[in-house]
DNA sequence: AAACCTCAATGACGGTCGTCAAGTGAAACC
DNA sequence: GGTTTCACTTGACGACCGTCATTGAGGTTT
């Protein structure tokens, strides 16, 4: 009952053997956040001993759209993007994964093959856990089930909100939101004091396919924003932000308040 | 244990008696197609003893975004819109709920308040279901919460494609997808033969704004679409739809396959 | 160091689509 | 019956934004 199914799932860029001290279920640094969170310490030794740890640099692909579904993966560290290609091969970023997150229990509940792809943004670490395993956990574990019901409700409230923007706010509003979004996450997770510097985790292209836009009309709004001097980018690649009010750039997606 | 939370939150609207005989929760038309359909017999008993049967008229709501939930709301028959509002006033049609579909679960289940108001677009008969009575359910039947998370993940996976559509196709495009989707639904329904009329469900201003766009746009989409013979509306207010060849309509949703 | 590559910025151009306005018809109301 | 109201249609205008092309900066490779 431990390394089943996995050794055929794994290829050479997954671990076969115990992974190292410092990255099990339960000394995690994400744990907490994930939905695992609500399993007995022996459920959780299931997945810890039947878990296949994965490092990844950015660019490295975790699953492409169309793959099979074998198991979930849950993000240990790093900054996992998930993306759609349209016809003519353009990318279109849907979603960021952070530590704590675990994609691909869609495709497990629905029995159907990934929507999607995913693809490390930044130096990551990633556990795959198999099928079977999930499965006996869900049979075993009401509470889980539930768990990833909320998460999947949540999805779907951002989910509809960003449809709701795409068509109500126009290119320069959508940015706005996003960047104070990308903010909103590092400094939740850094705990640094707001005004300070960002670094961007992804690109012009990348930020223009998460609001439905071109990399020329992101540029172009960047630099009226920072004409305005609501937005400050430096660094190379101009991916480090700063941001002297927040207020300032919230007003440009929130609505004034009409008094 | 029969009708105890039931009284607070019913009004006027909702029957205060059992329901008339050929709409209970074992002889409804709707019942393979909902969730409820992995509980036992006892367990649907539950639901029946504790449900408030009620009839909407074309523009009567059912609840409003920041309304409290109270119970999740089971569409025996109708249809049913999913709207949210941006700052001035317009609304976005944001999904349509066909019956045997169940509403507001997620707000129950991450304890919020609507995120959307839900009203009649066709004569529908709607049952709603208390908080507390889902609550045992859920904690009784684990079945129930993984096809609640299997619904989840459907509607997931639909407002992705739906954010994609919006960010990759045209508005042409995209309206031509929304009337295949309505054909769809409505041939699912009443099992007509293709390339029959269908009567349209929603008004111009809402499929407008259910593909992002105005209806003037809609408009205008609709007469070179008629110019070029791909469909035609007839009918008062022109909600009428013809459509002679399916195949044609998809072609211009769907890219053409690359030889 | 030169060549090469990727990404970002910027300008020019054009088209799609949103906005404003007027006009029509149908239903609803008094 | 007349008026109002609302949704739809159609036209004119223009802005936003997408496309194409050029340039430059930074990083990597040879």
């Amino acid at each position: 009952m431990h390394v089943q199914a996995v050794h055929v799932e794994s290829n050479g860029e997954w671990e076969r053997t115990m992974p190292a001290i410092g990255t099990n279920c339960f000394t995690c640094q994400a744990r907490h956040r994930t939905e695992w969170c609500v399993l007995s310490d022996d459920e959780l030794r299931l997945i810890d001993d039947n878990r296949v740890g994965r490092e990844l640099l950015p660019g490295e692909v975790l699953f492409n759209e169309g793959d099979d579904c074998r198991g979930v993966y849950c993000v240990e560290t790093g900054l996992i993007g998930i993306r759609k290609y349209d016809a003519e091969g353009n990318s279109i970023l849907l979603h960021l994964s952070m530590p704590g997150e675990t994609l691909g229990y869609r495709a497990l509940l629905t029995d159907t093959d990934f929507k999607a792809s995913a693809e490390a943004l930044e130096p990551s670490r990633v556990c795959f856990i198999g099928n079977r395993t999930v499965r006996s956990l869900l049979e075993q574990n009401p509470a889980l089930g539930l768990r990833f019901l909320k998460r999947a409700s949540n999805e779907l409230e951002e989910a509809e909100e960003k449809i709701f923007h795409n068509v109500t706010l126009s290119v320069r509003a959508r940015f706005a939101h996003l960047l104070a979004v990308l903010i909103d996450r590092t400094l939740n997770e850094t705990d640094e004091a707001a005004g300070a510097e960002i670094r961007l985790p992804i690109s012009r292209t990348d930020m223009a396919s998460m609001i439905g836009t071109t990399p020329e009309s992101v540029s172009r709004t960047i630099r009226k924003l920072e004409d305005e001097g609501i937005v400050h980018f430096s660094g190379i690649g101009g991916r480090t932000l700063t941001v002297p009010d927040l207020e300032t750039l919230a007003n440009e997606f929130e609505p004034q308040e009409y008094l």
